[in-house]
DNA sequence: TATTTATTGTATCAATCCGTTACAATAATA
DNA sequence: TATTATTGTAACGGATTGATACAATAAATA
């Protein structure tokens, strides 16, 4: 039941921040280990067998039951008093474990961080067989959580808001067909910045990456808005 | 002699990609392992009470003798089939070592990238114990590195052409005086992108981060150019 | 059906930025 | 003093961006 030594390296594991766009705010998927009280980001540990890469991404799947999803290394976390063994006996215990001292999770760990953006409304949160609970928090209203978890987050936003641009960011957050306005609010959030309508609408156009499709109308009282998706192509030779 | 298992943790480790200006090109420092051929990126493992940085620090200043360095993180490597054994066991062998197969340093690893940007000029490289000579080489005439060292520095390339224009960058790689046609160099060479020396200055000076010192006479027939430093306080605002 | 309201898409004007050219100001030499 | 190679900056024009204005709706309302 608990992750055997011989079927991972050690010393070394992932966390993932896992981001999700609800059209007003971003969200973070963040655990709750049963009986604990410890709260973490979803993370795990790398099979002897298995990149690094795919472990996240494995990870990021059995929690969120994405395949197909925008992940990103941003940093590794390598503080010699990134504490995890007391929160890691906590969480055994909650489980009704006893860890022996020298067992190999209670050892010193560093840490990869990777970001997720994901669609929000396409994932139904599963929690793992450690956790309880698995839930979407507002970025700016997160629970103390454990070790460095807070840090990581941080760095994750500082990635992210650095990528803003250079990576198909808004593309994983948003539906596949969304609105100017919504993309404007994607970027808004992120940025922790508001921008001017007229200006971002030229500036997103003369890009050249967006696809304009059908109008959306919802049935309020004013000029419907085009939906935008984005060209693919167009992307790519960006 | 051997680097031992108890003090390090395992699995993990560092490579650093050392980068030194000359004036003319960029050079990196790459290490040749005694009598094995093989070519490396100047790396090491972490002390189990050492923080990821101090340790790769510690292999900076060992290497260079220099303690202020530019030093940043820009990618964890994880692949599977990062095979380290083959050249570890050579390695070993050159030195004349032979290392049982269960030997943790054959275990497989993943290793976190660091650039070092130094003064070119201040530098006298020194071999480690394993390696018999650390030499400057052109970024543009490198060995055949082992394992995916030369992916690594490609990465790091990456990186700086990222972070230059939003880390002080120059400043590392330049002494602690310069010319605007020096600094120009420095751009020129890490984007390998040409810039028109009107507006290179105009930019530069526009963004208020360099003071103004004395006249550089060079004894050429010409008019002398000013020398320019970095000005930190300034610097820091940005 | 005409009017009203909220919102969207775009044109327009001005301010700013940036590429380019031009030219004056040297530092040493002839 | 004239010459030569560079450097520092001004000046012009085109391109980009910020700000404002306004026409074009989609639905509710009169």
């Amino acid at each position: 039941m608990l992750p055997l030594e011989s079927e991972h390296i050690t010393n070394i594991a992932y966390d993932t921040v896992i981001l999700g766009f609800t059209g007003k705010e971003l969200k973070i998927l963040i655990l709750e280990y049963q009986n604990s009280g410890q709260f973490a980001l979803p993370g795990g540990f790398i099979r002897r067998n298995e990149d690094l890469y795919d472990a996240v991404k494995r990870g990021v799947r059995e929690r969120t039951g994405l395949e197909k999803i925008h992940l990103e290394q941003f940093h590794t976390f390598g503080k010699k008093n990134r504490d995890s063994a007391y929160p890691f006996k906590k969480i055994a215990a909650g489980k009704g474990y006893t860890l022996t001292s020298d067992h190999w999770v209670l050892d010193r760990f560093i840490t990869v961080g990777y970001y997720a953006l994901i669609n929000y409304n396409q994932v139904q949160p599963t929690p793992d067989k450690f956790s309880d609970s698995i839930n979407w928090y507002d970025i700016n209203k997160l629970p103390t959580l454990m070790i460095d978890h807070a840090e990581i987050v941080e760095k994750a936003l500082e990635s992210i808001r650095n990528d803003l641009g250079k990576k198909p960011i808004g593309e994983n957050l948003l539906p596949e067909k969304f609105t100017m306005k919504e993309l404007q609010k994607v970027y808004e959030t992120i940025l922790n910045k508001e921008f001017r309508r007229t200006t971002f609408q030229r500036k997103m156009l003369s890009m050249d990456i967006l696809k304009r499709h059908e109008k959306l109308y919802t049935g309020a009282a004013n000029k419907a808005p085009y939906l935008y998706s984005f060209d693919k192509e167009k992307v790519e030779k960006t």
